[in-house]
DNA sequence: AGTAACTATGGAACGTCATTCCATTATTAT
DNA sequence: ATAATAATGGAATGACGTTCCATAGTTACT
């Protein structure tokens, strides 16, 4: 992103040197929602940063949805390739699920605007790119080719759920001024002050969620998943 | 003197006949949504419908957030409850946590925004009504008391996973105007498109999308889940 | 009955946002 | 050279959430 000075002539109006592209936007959105988080991404603050005005944005993108999902997407892309590395013919297909799965849940950690831009965007990039890494194992598995839809969904609904409310925690916690642990222990107290006629188990959380590791119990739900596939027979 | 022609009143006012009520305005707000997605709730349509400003809405409601909060809430509140009506104390919990899930997908079907909603309070009375009900479920299936926590994380991530997605199709298809059905082969024809290098398993996923059921296979997903549950080890 | 204090109302005004429009400038093709 | 096209940037538009405030009904107290 080096944008140089080339002292041509300017008078009246200052056009840009190099030019805008698709590329730079969506990475100067990227760095807008990792530093503000999903509201940051405006197309005034974009406008200031790329130093231009928005309809010169419009021209390489379509509306702020687009921008939106091909900012997820990008960082998808990046996600489902990486973990790969590591596997090799021999890896069983649990472990490189295994691996996939924890690959997504740094990502949305590390971007948490992403799940909220994941469940905006059905069927499209950001999505196939999971389905299809997801898919290739459950195959390796040797599910059967008539369970293979439902499967996994199951594995994908799940992660977007996580991925769902990992968004939610970030953004509530952000306007809230709260970090992680601040935000936990609020939660637990008002849970921990539920009717006791009426939340018996809710209550009964509250030391569990207090101490709980988010990627930790985010693999054992994998795993819960992948033990039931193990399983073998429905019902 | 300057004076600012601001909130000036020359006439007799119309005041309302009966008075605002909290429940009325979230009554309301679900007749919006309900009718027009979640794009349909601005306090503009609300003030029309109620025959008031925005600020007589203000006194009952803290902002839209709240407002969203508790419409979502109201429906989770009657989706918790009905479904208990046929469960008798000989019922088996698998049976009860399905009538609870499939009570969750059809209120999510019969109200798209829930699922947005849901994942924008999180550890609030939305939630705690579904964990409550699921875990003393959960409880009732004798799963150990230090599992508690990652088995309802699990169970719930699944459905609110499945919630933000039907959130989101619902969503898409409304902004395009498209049926489900019309949805559906929109998006299957698009990746029966895909580069059958790079995306073979998500083509061969296709014909199973485009005949898939989304509340058997809701349901499906749940099976897996429960099943995994009911293992005896993990791993 | 009179009045002060509080509750509640409704509409105008404010600032921000996504998006559209358009005059203008660079680049390319003829 | 000239016409056509690609690209830019800023001004204008309209919708939104929210705030502000004059006012009207209601209650509590003398």
């Amino acid at each position: 992103m080096v944008q140089k000075a080339r002292g041509k002539k300017t008078s009246g109006s200052q056009r840009r040197e190099e030019s805008l592209s698709r590329e730079q936007i969506i990475e100067t959105s990227i760095e807008l929602l990792d530093g503000s988080g999903e509201g940051g991404l405006t197309f005034r603050a974009l406008s200031e940063r790329l130093a231009t005005g928005p309809g010169a944005i419009y021209w390489h993108i379509a509306n702020k949805g687009d921008l939106l999902t091909a900012a997820c997407d990008a960082i998808i892309a990046r996600t489902m390739n990486s973990p790969l590395a590591s596997v090799t013919s021999g890896t069983p297909p649990q472990t490189t699920i295994r691996l996939l799965a924890l690959a997504m849940f740094d990502a949305i950690d590390a971007h948490p605007w992403v799940g909220l831009a994941l469940t905006r965007a059905p069927g499209q990039s950001p999505m196939v790119r999971i389905v299809e890494r997801i898919g290739q194992q459950i195959q390796a598995l040797g599910v059967a080719k008539k369970e293979h839809w439902i499967t996994v969904s199951a594995l994908l609904n799940y992660i977007l759920g996580v991925a769902g409310r990992n968004a939610a925690n970030g953004q509530l916690a952000r306007t809230r001024g709260l970090d992680r642990a601040d935000f936990l222990e609020a939660v637990s107290t008002v849970w921990s002050h539920l009717d006791p006629e009426e939340y018996p188990f809710a209550r009964s959380l509250v030391a569990q969620m207090r101490a709980h590791d988010d990627r930790k119990d985010f693999l054992a739900g994998i795993d819960l998943i992948l033990k039931g596939i193990g399983s073998p027979r429905p019902r």
